[in-house]
DNA sequence: GTCATCATGTAAGCCGTTACATGATTGC
DNA sequence: GCAATCATGTAACGGCTTACATGATGAC
């Protein structure tokens, strides 16, 4: 799940850790803000495996890095960036470390939002939030199949509902959990529809007659 | 949150392992299926504290084993609970290892749902499951916690959204995303509502004048 | 010069998993 | 007797956390 998020983030962005884990925060709100001892070795491991790669310079956007933006204080750090640069002490080489994603980490990105098993709660919203990688083929094949997937926890539930024992506590529980998978399922109906809209859209409106 | 899950089950009813697992299952939908690599060390773990204790007889119900329940078979299994060797047909004390809670258990229990950090989204739902050992009132403050909890978490959002770079998917993500915790806080305002209510009828009508 | 923040990393540990090993009971 | 299910356990490992250690930079 981790390589999903950080190969999808630079992917949009080249980025350093430190940066990258502040996305990863606001990204989807996603209660995910993981933890520094499980991002840098990670970003060490993929470098490893050739996914992504450590780009010394360019933080890639103007980092607007305080929000005090009084114009006098931002162009003298601007105009201290550059002399830094030019005495070799540049931010930006020195302590931090900026990743780039590779071709093999657009591959293998595109492999982690294809697989197939989308049983998995915490990656999901991760796999939907980059899943603009993927063709509208392959994109509503996500949607559907976690259609699916939550179609069948839904009926499951029904199932096993009906043991005597149950308090208010666990009835109100119940609701709320059945609540919660329709409102996704619904989620995923818009998702969907929107995502065969774009095929039919490409499509050749007359259709391929055989 | 295992512990939590165990000891209120066997709040509930005296079981061994496996059964428990498969109440585990059906308790919430709650994609909760501990696998018995974690369980029983679990047990065992809980033993030792003595919060639990290994009753060595009666799987407290009937157990309706086979669609072929009949009253016959399960007086049979009742007895043979007892004097297992006579009919040869119980399976309640060889193999099985029933467990019961025990009064350090359910202090144990109630300090678990007393926890004041209501910010495990996981754990959540258990406590609300077995918050029947609460009093009424540590059980609302149980439910305005995690409210608080929740509108923090909306205000959060509210603050870190308006970044311009955002595709259709990372929109559609972070409307579920409000409308799945907007649904949470009214599920809990229902819950609020109904534990005042408790309260209220508890209390003199006339209430406490100062 | 000192403090807060930015930035990277390591080590230990928690909580859970899968895979493996074992054995009793029951149906056929 | 044999397979399926019930039942308990151990071992190895995975992914993530907290706590710790280090140091650069910028604000004042």
């Amino acid at each position: 799940m981790l390589d999903l998020a950080i190969l999808g983030l630079l992917d949009e962005n080249d980025l350093h850790g430190y940066e990258l884990r502040k996305r990863l925060g606001d990204l989807v709100g996603l209660r995910l803000a993981i933890s520094f001892g499980s991002l840098y070795p990670a970003l060490t491991r993929l470098e490893k495996h050739g996914l992504i790669t450590a780009v010394s310079a360019t933080p890639v956007e103007a980092p607007p890095r305080s929000p005090m933006s009084g114009s006098l204080a931002g162009e003298l750090a601007a105009f201290g960036a550059q002399r830094r640069a030019a005495t070799g002490i540049a931010r930006g080489t020195r302590g931090k470390k900026v990743y780039g994603i590779t071709d093999a980490g657009r591959r293998r990105l595109v492999e982690l939002l294809s697989d197939p098993d989308v049983s998995d709660d915490r990656a999901f919203p991760l796999r939907v939030a980059f899943c603009r990688n993927l063709t509208p083929a392959d994109r509503l094949a996500l949607f559907e199949r976690r259609r699916a997937e939550l179609a069948q926890r839904v009926e499951q539930r029904s199932r096993a509902q009906s043991d005597g024992r149950v308090n208010a506590y666990l009835r109100s529980l119940r609701e709320r959990d059945h609540a919660a998978l329709a409102a996704d399922v619904a989620w995923l109906d818009t998702l969907i529809a929107s995502e065969r809209a774009v095929l039919a859209e490409t499509d050749p409106p007359g259709g391929s007659p055989t």
